[in-house]
DNA sequence: GGGATACCCTACCGACCGGTAGGTAGGAGA
DNA sequence: TCTCCTACCTACCGGTCGGTAGGGTATCCC
């Protein structure tokens, strides 16, 4: 029994979305073509109708959502407010963004232990975001609006503490008993790196 | 030309290790069993005779590596120190410990990021280790050697922080253009991170 | 010497992988 | 109405996966 084929833009959507999931769940390897077409409900060989490999659909999700990240960095970033209160603001921002977006943080995981062969475009695409981010450190410590640290240093440890509460949720369900994605658990941990911060930033 | 049997204890020691590594590199899936029989100079059904298995030889990797962590922490929380002396140690010796077990901070990532199906024996074994700093760290605050914080989320954050670095060593390469596990980089990080906690936790 | 056992091998299995070939249904435009 | 195109299908390709069967050889124990 055939079927009335659907609009192509709609069945590109529906198939980058399976995907994403698949692929945040499971990695590259561990997600097969069946199982994405299965989600979207259709048979493999019209996946490939739609994009010319598995890789090539892996691109594509990376791609999106690296994009996502950057618009929504560099529109933190335009706010011309300095110190601590700018940080605040990024940081805030990068939450929001993360709670919104679990798929990316694993994903975005996956990339930066692998190593694979995604990984360069991905890496030289972060790159200039984090580069940004340490000369707007250095410039507000440099006038002492922030207590000087190591940036790059500083920056990793708080990508790190941020990015791990989404990336390793299924761990920390666990170990907190509680789900961390949670309303309440989300807002106790943000304050929580907040604090951290700004015990180590603001010169108050 | 069939080849003399080596010491069965030596070939599994070298199977595990092929093993710990190849899975840390390209995970579960991304690793076959003719990859790690490569690795060992053996043929696949050669692997088979000392596991039964394949999801055998990942448990016992997995297994060796946490009961390796867990001697550590275990040692480290031995000393009677307090306060914020007490908390250095052992942000010390996971430090030493992560540098000498890289491995193990990538499997652990990926079985974090997974929830797979090896993944709740590996959690609740690491559970009483959480516990236990989280209780180590509320007593030391109610009796005022540290200042107050919300500690399971101050753990995580921590934990978060210094796992990253060492997991996401190929991105952070690329990110601060240095080899992030050269001896200066992991001082450098090092001190930016106790620095980090000793702001939040010592009421000096 | 003769088993028994441990170790490793080649040869094979069924299942699944990503990808291709070829065909069909149905809408759009001449 | 004829033609072209899009979207999807079934059937198939070569190759790899984890795992098994069965044989050969070296070593240990009697």
């Amino acid at each position: 029994m055939p079927q009335a084929p659907a609009a192509a833009a709609d069945t590109k959507v529906l198939i980058l979305h399976a995907a994403r999931r698949r692929f945040a769940d499971h990695g590259y390897e561990g997600t097969s073509l069946n199982d994405i077409a299965d989600d979207v409900g259709i048979r493999r060989p019209s996946l490939l109708h739609h994009f010319p490999s598995k890789e090539a659909i892996y691109r594509a999700v990376l791609f999106e959502l690296v994009g996502d990240w950057t618009a929504l960095v560099t529109a933190a970033v335009q706010d011309p407010t300095t110190g601590w209160g700018q940080v605040e603001r990024v940081l805030s921002a990068a939450f929001e963004f993360f709670e919104q977006h679990t798929d990316f943080v694993r994903l975005a995981r996956r990339e930066a232990i692998d190593g694979g062969p995604f990984f360069d475009e991905i890496a030289t695409g972060l790159q200039p975001l984090f580069d940004r981010a340490v000369g707007f450190l250095e410039k507000e410590m440099r006038a002492g609006r922030l207590r000087r640290h190591n940036a790059p240093q500083l920056l990793l440890a708080g990508y790190g503490a941020i990015l791990s509460y989404f990336s390793d949720a299924p761990l920390i369900t666990v170990l907190l008993g509680t789900d961390p994605l949670s309303k309440e658990s989300l807002r106790v941990h943000r304050r929580e790196v907040v604090d951290l911060f700004r015990n180590a930033l603001d010169p108050r």
